[in-house]
DNA sequence: TCCGGTTGAGTTAACGTTTACCCATGATAG
DNA sequence: CTATCATGGGTAAACGTTAACTCAACCGGA
């Protein structure tokens, strides 16, 4: 049913391994004429490698596995996987994803992908956080992507978030603007990172560095139903007292977006009387806000673009934690 | 460096078969102490089974290939990995999803994943659609989820969007109103048949099929900038107008979020003056409203189920289209 | 005691591909 | 004209696993 070599080979009166050579064969010595016959009579057949029984030969079938921890659901996570895939395919190679989840652990998940003999094996989280992986899976393991070891000792790529929030910060600042605030998201590794950038930039600017303006936009690490009035109490009371902001540094789009539904019912102008910023570029919210926001873009395709290269053995392996910068959008906000 | 059944058997003391039969085999006759002294050894040495090489026997892999069009990013359509993933695993399966992109049509997607010789491809959609695919590619694909051949002819599971419609309109009918509204997507095939089933109800309750009440709440196919806009105005005009709708039933929880925007701002009260249900159980939407929104969930986890069950040879592969029903997810909103 | 049957495990071959090695043919140079 | 070499292609083995077959040992019943 299926067609193999050996079937080309009968059709084609030569043995085996010509036909081998003519379609995977770089370029074995070989008359032009016969691999072209032979590649025209593989089409014909309708012949499929069989990347199995190649995989049994070298060791390992063409895929980079991926162990996705946290469902990859989240919009922006996925294009870690399209960074991969893009690169990947250059080389003729897939990205295997299986999720991590409630009934198969991140060991599980790691043995389940190594039992198809990957090239490589990459671990990504959904958001920016610190993982540990129990020793076992530890080693099969080739590389984090969006996530770090708590000893920085494994080899990682990470968004630069301090850097990120600095660039951004500083861009407010040359902006004119004088006093920003930054609206935090509290228990997460990312707004940790990004409110030390922000503290940064104030200081290489020599401004100022007020407490008062630098605020939880939420109570948990995620959304609540409070997140909105939150928001709304925040820049409330800013804009109430004395030395109110003139701008506003989200700790991400969505909490941006709560933050321009706030200053709309207070009256104030984007950017005229508040210039907003913010981190993750969501593509539902960032460029349909009125004004489109200025966003740090976070560098989720960059990252896997790059994990492909590394793990291909086209790049040199990063020994601990790379940071990959964020790309800066400007839009009407600012 | 891996270890292999010979590995094993070697340390045992034992063939390489026995070695096989005791950790593949079912219940191969087998002394019980000699069936767990391997599996130990196995665990001891870290044995990983060797998928490609039992895959050239076999003649495929354990896998369920998913050839995804359009990127899975929508959140909903991520569901149908998960429905089948969480099916697949059961059988100690897995899916292997590969999108098509620009770089990479259909028909290469589909090649790409039989190189792999998947027990099974499927033909994923990331919205309920009619695809054609080319013949040879075709003869691969053994289910198409979420989409349907133009005869119709194709094994197919798809929303079963008419009755879903048929069921939420008569629930509007059945909790007293009566002059619904329909807010639909225009140029998509699910608007289309949600049309249907909407007109269908209300001719099943002897109501007059108000053509003024069904109105298009976007200009194209999607949603441009204008969509705000314009449901607003449709809304405007509704409630401004004699015999205002006592309910709206959206095309989707997206146009149920303008609805609702619409609605505040001309001072309506949700339920009390107007209805509103939808489509979608979008996640970051439906529930997050102010009141939550009575929606009709897609069921695109349980055709992943129900398309792992088939492919799998569970249950019958279905001859033409099989439509999988909606849930009724009851809210605060009707 | 002998024999059929059952149980446990070994032997061999096969899956489709690639690779290392070998051989025949013809061309070229001395 | 012959020795050498490049060229094109064949042969055989190997990858790790499984399936079909074979064989030895042991047990119980006649």
């Amino acid at each position: 049913m299926r067609v193999s070599l050996e079937d080309i080979a009968r059709a084609a009166g030569v043995s085996v391994k010509t036909v081998s050579g003519a379609l995977h064969g770089g370029s074995a010595r070989m008359a032009a004429d016969t691999r072209e016959r032979i590649q025209a009579l593989a089409t014909e057949l309708g012949y499929v490698t069989n990347l199995p029984a190649r995989g049994i030969r070298q060791g390992w079938l063409p895929l980079i596995g991926v162990v996705a921890d946290g469902v990859i659901t989240s919009p922006f996570a996925t294009h870690i996987i399209r960074g991969l895939d893009g690169e990947a395919s250059k080389q003729q190679m897939s990205v295997f994803v299986t999720t991590v989840s409630a009934a198969r652990d991140a060991a599980a998940t790691i043995a389940e992908v190594e039992r198809f003999r990957p090239r490589a094996i990459a671990y990504a989280t959904m958001y920016h956080k610190f993982v540990d992986l129990p020793e076992a899976a530890d080693r099969a393991v080739g590389l984090l992507i969006n996530c770090r070891s708590r000893d920085a000792a494994r080899a990682a790529l990470v968004p630069a978030e301090r850097d990120a929030a600095f660039t951004i910060t500083d861009y407010l600042l040359r902006h004119g603007r004088r006093r920003p605030a930054f609206l935090n998201l509290p228990g997460l590794l990312a707004g940790e990172l990004r409110e030390a950038g922000f503290r940064q930039a104030l200081r290489a600017h020599d401004l100022p560095v007020v407490e008062e303006r630098i605020g939880a936009a939420v109570s948990g690490g995620f959304y609540s139903d409070k997140a909105e009035s939150l928001v709304q109490a925040r820049i409330g009371a800013w804009l109430a007292g004395a030395d109110a902001p003139d701008a506003i540094l989200c700790g991400n789009d969505r909490i941006a977006l709560e933050a321009y539904n706030a200053l709309r019912r207070l009256g104030a102008r984007i950017p005229d009387d508040v210039a907003i910023a913010s981190f993750d570029n969501q593509v539902d919210i960032a460029s349909r806000l009125d004004p489109p926001l200025t966003t740090m873009a976070l560098p989720h395709r960059e990252m896997g673009q790059l994990a492909a290269d590394i793990l291909l053995g086209l790049t040199e392996t990063p020994e601990g934690v790379l940071e990959v910068p964020f790309r800066l959008v400007e839009r009407r906000s600012v």
